[in-house]
DNA sequence: TCCTTGACTCAGA
DNA sequence: CTCTGAGCCAAGG
């Protein structure tokens, strides 16, 4: 259940899918701002080529934003790290994922070949309306 | 209205 | 491995 938005402008609909797909990861696992930003189609008016570039950084501006049923820590950047910098939640999101048994490494890196989570199922996207019924 | 600033990524050096 | 610059757009000051 989202917030009530008196004048909803699309930005604020994409971070509604944002977080719905968020809400999919599993705990222990993690995703990053691209991948996320991928699974969804770009909003209204945006061209595809401007939405690859702008993509990620508004799902970063989606974890902002985020309601506190959103698990915002399991999204990271596609290096591996967190994405935030000291004194503003790095290191409260690097707490959070290791409870989930997350570990980081020497580099302060999560090995995504471990963690990535997989993406949410074809069923899933047909049934938020992401992905065309075959 | 102009200017700065992003919870990003990727390719190069 | 680390550091840069480019790519693109919207919100806030």
């Amino acid at each position: 259940m989202a917030a009530q938005y008196t004048s909803p402008p699309d930005r604020m609909a994409y971070f509604e899918q944002v977080w719905e797909i968020v809400r999919q990861i599993p705990a222990g696992r993690v995703s990053t701002y691209g991948r996320i930003a991928a699974y969804l189609p770009p909003p209204k008016g945006m061209s595809e080529q401007a939405y690859r570039v702008r993509g990620p950084r508004m799902v970063g501006g989606a974890m902002a934003a985020c309601p506190a049923d959103v698990p915002w820590q399991r999204v990271i950047n596609a290096q591996g790290k967190v994405s935030l910098r000291q004194g503003e939640g790095g290191e409260a999101q690097r707490v959070l994922l290791e409870g989930e048994g997350v570990e980081f490494d020497d580099k302060d890196r999560v090995d995504l070949s471990i963690y990535l989570w997989n993406g949410p199922s074809r069923e899933w996207l047909i049934e938020q309306g992401l992905l065309e019924k075959p």
